[in-house]
DNA sequence: TAGGCAGCTTTG
DNA sequence: AAAGCTGCCTAG
C-alpha cells in the first residue's frame, strides 16, 4: 500500500503530496500522523490518503511510525483541505495545522489517554472513612462518587475542585492512573425541553431554517430582536436529531453572555474554542468534539474547523464581523469555509445580523440566500434615540472641547440618575487621512472616490486602489482654510478630559491595550457590570455584543473618523458601528441615548442609522457601489509578495505583473490591474510589494485560477505570496 | 590552507 | 523548512 503524505512544514518547494511505502508491520489510514524519513532526516507528517499503486518514477522509502492514538482528520476535512488550497491559494501544511491544537504538533500534549481517578481498592469503605480529614465535606462527596466506578479527573476537578481532589491520591486513598479513551460514537444524549416562550418571528425564522431548499440563511434581526433564542432552539433541534452544531461569534472572549446562555440550555455538550484559552485547555475541548463527547462547538473564527462530524446547523453570528476573515498567515474567509461544511453534511448555515454586510445582503435579495426579517425587539420598548451633534457648530459657538454640550448635558444627567454610559471613540483603521479642521472637508481620489492616504515619506497623498498620487494639500480647497491636518484621537486624552468634568466619577478604559494584558480585559469588564464605574471608554471592541442593563448613555465621541478612508467599506462599517453602538444603550428597562458628534451631520450614514432604516442605507450603499465599480460588483484581488531581500520581492512581483498583463490582454474579467510598493513597505523585516486587480464577479473563480496558475508556475524561491479578497484594510 | 559562510539544491 | 553541498573569501 502507498501512504499519500503532506510534509509537515510550510515551504513552497516542497507543498505537495509524497508517496510513501506503507510497511507490512505497520497499519497507516487516511487522516494519521505519520513520521517519515525525508532527504536527509526523519519529519513528521500527515497521511491524506491512500493508494494502491505509484507512478514508479522514484524509488519509494518506508513510513516510520504512527503518532497517536487516532486520526486527527476526518474525510470531510481532508477534503476541505483540498477545497481551501485550490480556493485560498493556501499550503498543504498551513490548512492542515488550522484543523489541529497546536499542543498536539508540538508534542506537548499528545496522547489520547485522561488520568482516570478510582477509589484504593486495597482499603475498605472504613478504612478510607477513617484516613479522611475530618471536616472535608468535599472529600468525603468524592468517595461516594467513586463507590460504584472511577470518575475522570477531569470531571472530579470540575465537581469538587483539583485540591480536594488531590489531597485523597495524596492520601492514596484514590488511584490516578493514565486511561485511553476509546473513541465514542454519537450517542443521542436527552435534550431538556425546556421551554420557551416564542415570538411569532422566532418561530417562523426557526421553521424557515428548517424548511428552505437553500443552503444559507440570512437572519436579518435588530439589535435585540431575540437571535440568540433562535440560535439555541435551532440547535436543539439538530441535537434531537443526533447531529451537532457549530456556533461561531466574533470574539467569544468579549462575550461570556452567549457561552453562558449555552452552558445553562446545553451543559457540557458544549465545547468552547477560542484564542484565549491555554494550549492544554484547546486540545481538551477539540478532544471532546472529536470523540462526540461535546456536539456543540461556541468559538471564534477558527472554530469553525473544529472536528466535529455529522454537523446538521453552522451559525454565523454578527456574519459582518470583518473578524471572519482570516488576515494572518492562512488567509480564508469563514463564510466560504461554512458552506463548504454545510453542503458536505447536508446542513444549514444560518447568518445573523442587524446590520449584514453588504455582500450578504445582495445575496439574499438576489435569491442566493433566504432571507428572514425579524424587525421587532423582544421587549416591545424603541430602539434608543439617536442625537447628531454638528461639531463645526459647536466651534462656531465657541466650544472647543472634545464633548458637544449636549454630550455633557446628557452625561452630567446619566451620573446624577446613578445610570451608566459607555463612551466610544472609533478608531476603525487609523491610517492618516487629511482633514479641515474648519470645515471637515477631506480630499478624496478624483477615480475612485475614495479619501486620500497621506504618505509621509514623499509628502503625497495617494489613492490605494488606483495608485494616483496627489500633492499635499495646505490650504482647504473647500473653506480655505489652512488649519489642514490629521484626525487622531485617544482613549487616553478622553479619559483625562471626562477627568476633569466629572471628577468625583470612576471611569475605566478599554481599548487594544488593555487587550494585549490577559485578564485585564475581562476584569475591567466585570467591574463595568457590577456598577463599580460609571463611564466605560473604549475603541470599537466595547461595541461588540456586551449587555449592560444599565447603560443608558452611549456617547461617540468622532464619529467620523472611520468614515473617511481608503477604504471603499467604511461607510459601511460605520454604519455597522453606529447600530452596533446603539444596541447598547437602553438594553433593560430603561430608556437608552444616544449622542453622535460628527463633522459631517448631512452624510446619509448618519441619516440613515438614526432612523434605523438598514434597508435604505443599503439602496443607497449599493447604488454607490455599482457606479464606482466597487465590490460586490467587481471582487477586489491582492496579490502580496514579500521577502526579506527587496531586490528579490520586487523581482518576483514584476514577473507576477507581466503575466498578469500578458494575461488581461486576452481577458477581459480582468478590469483594472495595478502593482506597487504595498502602503508599509517593509513589516518584520520583509519587504512587501503587491499587486491589485478588480475582475468581475462572471466567471471570478476561473480568473483566479488563471492567476494561481501563474503564481504556482513562477519561481517564487523564498518569498511568501499570498492572495485576498476583497481586503478588509489594504497595510 | 583551514575555516567560515553565503547561496544553492534536494526532499518520495 | 532543514540539511548538506559548493565555491569563494580571508586571515595567517
Amino acid at each position: 500500500m502507498i501512504a499519500k503524505v503532506v510534509i509537515d512544514r510550510s515551504a513552497n518547494d516542497i507543498d505537495r503530496v509524497f508517496d510513501y511505502l506503507i510497511p507490512d508491520e505497520l497499519v497507516v489510514e487516511k487522516g494519521d500522523r505519520v513520521v517519515v524519513p525525508f532527504g536527509k532526516t526523519q519529519t513528521e507528517g500527515f497521511c491524506v490518503d491512500l493508494a494502491e499503486t505509484y507512478d514508479g518514477k522514484y524509488e519509494l522509502k518506508e513510513i516510520i511510525s504512527v503518532i497517536g492514538e487516532y486520526k486527527c482528520f476526518t474525510p470531510e476535512m481532508l477534503e476541505l483541505m483540498h477545497y481551501m488550497k485550490q480556493r485560498f491559494f493556501l499550503k498543504y501544511a498551513d490548512v492542515l495545522r488550522l484543523f489541529i491544537p497546536s499542543a498536539l504538533r508540538t508534542g506537548k500534549v499528545r496522547d489520547l489517554a485522561r488520568y482516570y481517578i478510582t477509589l484504593n481498592p486495597n482499603l475498605s469503605l472504613d478504612e478510607i472513612k477513617a484516613k479522611l480529614t475530618r471536616k472535608s465535606e468535599k472529600q468525603l462527596q468524592i468517595v461516594e462518587e467513586l463507590k460504584d466506578g472511577g470518575k475522570f479527573l477531569s470531571e472530579l476537578n470540575f465537581l469538587y475542585g483539583a485540591s480536594a481532589v488531590n489531597t485523597l491520591i495524596k492520601k492514596e486513598i484514590a488511584l490516578k492512573e493514565l486511561k485511553k479513551i476509546d473513541r465514542v460514537p454519537l450517542k443521542n444524549i436527552e435534550v431538556k425541553s425546556k421551554d420557551v416562550d416564542l415570538k411569532p418571528a422566532q418561530e417562523n425564522a426557526i421553521k424557515t431554517i428548517f424548511s428552505t431548499s437553500k443552503d444559507v440563511v440570512l437572519l436579518h434581526g435588530v439589535t435585540g430582536s431575540g437571535k440568540t433564542v433562535v440560535y439555541m432552539q435551532a440547535i436543539k433541534k439538530c441535537l434531537k436529531e443526533g447531529k451537532t452544531a457549530i456556533m461561531l461569534v466574533p470574539e467569544i472572549s468579549l462575550t461570556p453572555q452567549m457561552l453562558m446562555n449555552f452552558r445553562g440550555e446545553f451543559g457540557d455538550q458544549v465545547a468552547v474554542l477560542h484564542s484565549g484559552l491555554s494550549d492544554g485547555e484547546k486540545f481538551d475541548e477539540w478532544k471532546k468534539l472529536l470523540l462526540g463527547d461535546a456536539r456543540i462547538v461556541v468559538g471564534a473564527r477558527s472554530a469553525i474547523f473544529a472536528p466535529v462530524q455529522n454537523v446538521g446547523l453552522i451559525v454565523v453570528d454578527e456574519e459582518h464581523d470583518s473578524s471572519y476573515v482570516s488576515e494572518t498567515n492562512p488567509r480564508y474567509r469563514v463564510l466560504e469555509v461554512a458552506r463548504f461544511r454545510a453542503q458536505y453534511n447536508n446542513a444549514k448555515v444560518v447568518l445573523g445580523s442587524a446590520t449584514p454586510s453588504i455582500e450578504t445582503y445582495k445575496k439574499a435579495l438576489d435569491g442566493e440566500y433566504e432571507l428572514v426579517k425579524m424587525d421587532k425587539r423582544i421587549s416591545d420598548k424603541g430602539l434608543p434615540k439617536i442625537e447628531i451633534i454638528d461639531m463645526k457648530d459647536e466651534i462656531l459657538r465657541g466650544n472647543n472641547s472634545m464633548f458637544s454640550r449636549a454630550m455633557q448635558d446628557e452625561l452630567k444627567k446619566t451620573m446624577e440618575r446613578g445610570e451608566q454610559a459607555m463612551i466610544l471613540i472609533n478608531r476603525l483603521g487609523y491610517s492618516s487621512f487629511l482633514r479641515c479642521k474648519k470645515c471637515g472637508y477631506v480630499p478624496t481620489c478624483k477615480h475612485c472616490e475614495v479619501s486620500l492616504t497621506y504618505h509621509k515619506k514623499e509628502n503625497k497623498l495617494k489613492c490605494h486602489y488606483c495608485g494616483t498620487s496627489y500633492n499635499m494639500l495646505s490650504e482647504c480647497p473647500n473653506c480655505h482654510s489652512h488649519e489642514m491636518g490629521f484626525g487622531k484621537m485617544g482613549t487616553e486624552t478622553v479619559v483625562e478630559e471626562l477627568h476633569k468634568l466629572f471628577p468625583e466619577v470612576k471611569i475605566l478604559k478599554l481599548d487594544s491595550e488593555t487587550k494585549t494584558k490577559k485578564d485585564a480585559m475581562v476584569e475591567v469588564l466585570r467591574e463595568f457590570a457590577d456598577n463599580k464605574a460609571q463611564i466605560l471608554v473604549g475603541t470599537q471592541m466595547i461595541a461588540k455584543g456586551h449587555d449592560f442593563g444599565n447603560v443608558t448613555l452611549v456617547g461617540l465621541v468622532d464619529a467620523d473618523l472611520g468614515l473617511y478612508q481608503q477604504d471603499y467599506r467604511s461607510t459601511e462599517r460605520t454604519f455597522q458601528l453606529v447600530t452596533q453602538m446603539s444596541g447598547r444603550a437602553g438594553r433593560a428597562d430603561k430608556e437608552g441615548h444616544v449622542i453622535l458628534q460628527t463633522y459631517s451631520p448631512a452624510n446619509y450614514v448618519y441619516r440613515f442609522a438614526t432612523n434605523y432604516s438598514y434597508k435604505d442605507f443599503y439602496n443607497r450603499e449599493i447604488n454607490i457601489r455599482e457606479t464606482t465599480n466597487f465590490p460586490p460588483f467587481v471582487s477586489i484581488i491582492r496579490i502580496m509578495i514579500t521577502h526579506e531581500k527587496m531586490e528579490k520581492a520586487r523581482e518576483i512581483a514584476r514577473d507576477i505583473y507581466m503575466k498578469i498583463r500578458a494575461l488581461k490582454e486576452k481577458d477581459k474579467h480582468i478590469i483594472s490591474l495595478a502593482g506597487s510598493e504595498a502602503h508599509i513597505t517593509k513589516i518584520q523585516d520583509n519587504f512587501r510589494y503587491q499587486i491589485v486587480m478588480r475582475i468581475s464577479k462572471e466567471n471570478e473563480l476561473e480568473t483566479l485560477k488563471e492567476f494561481y496558475d501563474i503564481l504556482n508556475e513562477i519561481d517564487k524561491k523564498d518569498a511568501s505570496v499570498f492572495v485576498e479578497q476583497d481586503p478588509q484594510s489594504m497595510i
